[in-house]
RNA sequence: GCGCUCGUAGCUCAACCGGAUAGAGCAACGGCCUUCUAAGCCGUAGGUUGCAGGUUCGAGUCCUGCCGGGCGCGCCA
């Protein structure tokens, strides 16, 4: 930097020497070297493996998969981790409706909880369960459903109904009852481990909920707060004194029969983050999570480790608009759109680019029209076009039989010395700092709005000036400049988990 | 009710941990195709940064109050 800066002064012709750089470098250009950084843990998506990701997760998949991008490139070593909540009723609810779709299957009549999880999914895992095992897991319907406590159309209370309904389940099938369980796990976890990667989203480490109790980390953290003196027991249920490290109130981490809570695996889990030695833990949570923030810190601290190394990123929903109408969503009546629709109707790209070039923290309007589209009004087009334009004429270049020559666009690049051309280098070279502030204030939509604003520059220069031209050294300055254009575009891009097409 | 968060052009968003006349893109209006992709380019117009105070040499940015939107306030995960 400081010497750039000197040659800067004492050479005018400095400016150039960003191109060579970038010719050289290709893909690592604004890159750091890899691993040269702090280490740093990137948790997110995390959803619940009970049904589909839908278009809510899909901003957290981008969001997240961008910061890691980002910081990978500015150096840092990062590791991507999906929590996954395989424990827990919500669990158990599945593994019943997976198990009731089943009886179906078989031909059982039966009126489906309506507690249990709607979604033709649970058909699917079902129907397949039948073809795989027959009637293994089959019971009797009057077996099934004897002396149940009613459903809350009939008056009853649909939560205690579900939980017999899994009671019931559990009696009959014995040690099956796991097998159903992790049939519907497996398979939806296979389906969001396919969804998110067909995103271009992959992880290091899923790390499963239930793996904390089976290793005996909820109760070693359990037992550090214990002899630490943050724990009491109260109404027959063990609370951690989180009020003594800023939170509103008290938690519950162990019930009165036994059971830890989520929150007791959730300071385990943080507990088995920090052991495994970060530098750096950050959280991309859903910004309805955010009441979480100050009891995650509060157990953080009192497991003797410094809050300020855990930063929660929030991400806010995004609305769906198909041009003026709002498309409504509701998770409950199971009307959502899934990230996988969104991604087969706009394509990865836009969906990619789209998510992040907004604040995370920042309410977003996600329109599929826009997105869709194929003209300048779609950001992602015209930064992709501007690429595809560079290709493009190195296609009619050798269509007509000439070649580029680097060494002599290099050599004549001085011959660039309007405005619009210095300020298409000063933009180039600025790429490296928009990229490590993109990532160290884990804000993607800087680069998204610098990749922007080059394209913008470059499709400016372009329509003024003709690339093909007789006067071979010109020819060459203007091929030279607009081929380290393309590059560091497809950088940009890369790292914005959208492609970097040669033709469109 | 309490807490968190957001409020910038008609619309969607920027503004580099307070710094100079708040920037783009759409939409609107006016131009540019016998020429490498018009999938593009040029120009014009558009703002009392929700409102009211305060701190500061200086505030979209920090503080207080109010208004409005979103979210959260389980022994659910």
């Amino acid at each position: 930097m400081q010497a750039r800066f000197m040659q800067l002064l004492l050479n005018p012709n400095a400016i150039y020497v960003v191109v060579s750089e970038i010719l050289d470098q290709g893909r690592n250009f604004g890159r750091a070297a890899p691993n040269s950084g702090p280490r740093v843990q990137v948790e997110f998506v995390s959803a619940n493996p009970t049904g589909p990701l839908h278009v809510g997760h899909g901003r957290g998949a981008a969001y997240g998969a961008t910061v890691a991008d980002l910081l990978e490139a500015a150096g840092y070593e990062i590791e991507r981790e999906y929590y996954v909540n395989d424990a827990g009723r919500q669990m158990n609810i599945l593994a019943a409706s997976v198990w009731l779709r089943y009886l179906e299957e078989l031909g059982a009549e039966l009126t489906f909880p309506s507690n249990g999880y709607q979604g033709h999914y649970i058909r699917d895992i079902a129907h397949r369960l039948v073809v795989d095992h027959q009637n293994r897991f089959e019971h009797p319907v009057t077996a099934v459903f004897a002396d149940l406590p009613a459903d809350e159309p009939q008056g009853g209370d649909k939560d205690q109904y579900i939980d017999a309904v899994i009671e019931r389940a559990q009696q009959l099938l014995g040690d099956d009852y796991e097998f159903v369980f992790s049939a519907g796990l497996d398979s939806i976890l296979g389906d969001i481990r396919e969804d998110l990667s067909e995103f271009g989203v992959d992880y290091q480490v899923w790390f499963s909920e239930r793996s904390l109790t089976r290793s005996g980390d909820v109760d070693t953290a359990l037992n550090i707060l214990e002899s630490k003196g943050h724990l009491y027991e109260q109404d027959g249920n063990i609370w951690f004194r989180s009020t003594a490290f800023g939170d509103d109130k008290d938690r519950v981490v162990k019930r009165a029969n036994g059971q830890t809570t989520y929150f007791a695996s959730d300071i385990a889990y943080h507990m088995n983050k920090f052991d495994r030695g970060f530098d750096q833990v950050i959280n991309i949570w859903g910004a309805d999570h955010h009441g979480y923030i100050t009891r995650v810190k509060a157990a953080i601290s009192a497991l003797g480790y410094d809050p300020e190394r855990l930063i929660v990123k929030l991400v806010q929903f995004a609305i769906l608009y198909r041009g003026e109408e709002r498309v409504q969503m509701s998770t409950r009546s199971g009307s959502f759109v899934t990230l996988r629709e969104l991604r087969d109707e706009v394509g990865k790209d836009a969906c990619r680019f789209f998510y992040v070039t907004r604040k995370s923290e920042q309410h977003m309007d996600f329109d599929l029209e826009l997105a869709k589209s194929e003209s300048k009004d779609n950001p992602i087009y015209y930064i992709q076009y501007a690429h595809a334009r560079v290709c493009s004429v190195l296609r009619k270049l050798e269509a007509e039989g000439l070649r580029w020559d680097q060494a002599s666009g290099i050599a004549s690049l001085a011959l660039l010395d309007s405005e619009a051309e210095k300020d298409i280098i000063t933009k180039l070279s600025r790429y490296p700092e928009v990229l490590t502030s993109a990532a160290l204030n884990h804000e993607p939509h800087q680069l998204a709005n610098y990749l922007k604003e080059l394209a913008s520059d470059y499709h400016t220069w372009y329509n003024g000036h003709k690339m093909l031209i007789d006067e071979v050294d010109l020819r060459n300055a203007r091929l030279t400049l607009s081929v380290a254009v393309r590059q560091v575009i497809a950088n940009g891009l890369e790292l914005l988990g959208a492609s970097a097409p040669e033709q469109m």
